[in-house]
DNA sequence: AGAATAGTGTCTATAAGACACTATCCA
DNA sequence: TGGATAGTGTCTTATAGACACTATTCT
């Protein structure tokens, strides 16, 4: 268009996974140490270059969590979130990265991997609070994963993803309070799970906890899309910019 | 990892645009003729190639919308869809593209741009049947648009967005209708839209339609963000695999 | 027994949906 | 006047949230 011999520019595609989890009641996002320029020493995502060009996204990102950490990566479903190409972002050049996120169980500490110095988990509140130096836009993205999750809890059964294969309703509670930030009514929340058809199935007995009565243990049932949600209190009601 | 000389591969980006409005209480979305092989003569996405290695996306998505349509490219809000970058979709080699969705008033058919053989609203309903013949992998980059438009118009106020400055509720009732595909009673739509605080604010008196009193129009409100959100009717109460 | 956690029953405020009814225009 | 669209009132049912109460374990 603008001249006879203009050729569409190239960037660098990257993925970057989002791994959050659940640890002492906390979220918790999966950061690398970073062992290389740029940022070397700084926080990140696992994630890394497509390696050729016939290499699918997903498949990427499910090599790239083999190789920077010890998680299953067969069994964690990956997600879409986004696309972060702002021009800048990354010192090397134009790298465009694509944005995974996945939900784990309550897991072990995970090993360093081989690309990676380091792999651990940070809690998520430290980690947006700005205590930690993240490299490129890491930061917004695990916001935007975070945010992303919230929405997902509402309207998916998520939940449970969070959850080991057998679970109790209290556990799943702890699920909600920790991503949503604010404490649910365990009555109340106990029928609201048993009444939502196909979201949790009862498997195996009780489990016995610290102390008091046991609890039935449940694993995940087969509905994917919760009808209805699980309400999120509503939040302020008031309007933003609104005049009287 | 795998090699000493070891380089990342490149890819191709492109941006491609989902643009939404309402005609004759359908929803219709904006495709251009393709005048170019790959797909030559079958129906696509307006979009694009980056221009050069700096370009922000955002940008050359409404580079895009200004050269190959006549919309008003300024006003119109982009929101990021998502990535589609399976090896094999075009077949001119790995091109990733970005794709964006906005919502568009109803307005006079578009005239051609410079890049585009010919651009035309067509029905989404047509499109997505499989009677048009579509270039890459665009039909399924519009379904996903259109079901977000559909959980967007529950949680957001942007069924305001397809319509005109001012409006009547039934206008943006019809709004509704159209996107979801149901019919809603025009009463209870009425009460819910006027009590949700901040959607709707009064405009003017009213405006005389074909027959019947003349409605009263209205402006959108500051509210982005729906509480409660407008409810879309319960689907099937049904577990998909459920087992008795 | 008492502490602690699991699970149930019940009341109240609110919202959704159905639908009869009133209001204001045009022909 | 009748047809058509705009707007209101009211009833029924379902759900969220509050919270008293019972059940079952451990120490």
């Amino acid at each position: 268009m603008t001249d006879d011999r203009w050729e569409p520019p190239v960037v660098l595609l990257t993925v970057d996974l989002v791994i959050l989890t659940l640890r002492e009641s906390r979220l918790h996002v999966l950061l690398i140490e970073r062992g290389i320029e740029p940022y070397q020493g700084a926080m990140a995502l696992p994630g890394g270059f497509l390696q050729h060009p016939e290499e699918d996204l997903v498949t990427a990102a499910h090599r790239e969590l083999s190789e920077e950490t010890d998680l299953d990566a067969e069994t964690l479903r990956l997600e879409q979130l986004g696309v972060y190409g702002d021009p800048g972002r990354d010192p090397r050049g134009r790298v465009v990265t694509v944005a995974y996120l996945a939900i784990a169980p309550r897991l072990p500490e995970p090993a360093a991997g081989t690309d990676a110095a380091d792999a651990r988990w940070q809690r998520v509140d430290r980690v947006l609070s700005g205590d930690l130096e993240l490299a490129f836009d890491h930061r917004r993205i695990i916001a935007d994963a975070v945010e992303r999750a919230r929405v997902k809890l509402e309207h998916s059964a998520l939940a449970t993803a969070f959850c080991g294969p057998t679970f109790t309703i209290t556990e799943l509670q702890e699920v909600y309070e920790a991503v949503w930030g604010i404490p649910l009514d365990p009555r109340n929340f106990y029928r609201k799970v048993q009444k939502t058809d196909g979201f949790i199935v009862p498997a195996g007995p009780t489990r016995k906890t610290t102390a008091g009565r046991p609890a039935r243990l449940f694993r995940a049932g087969p509905r994917e899309v919760l009808h209805p949600p699980m309400a999120r209190p509503t939040e302020s009601p008031s309007v933003q910019g609104a005049a009287p």
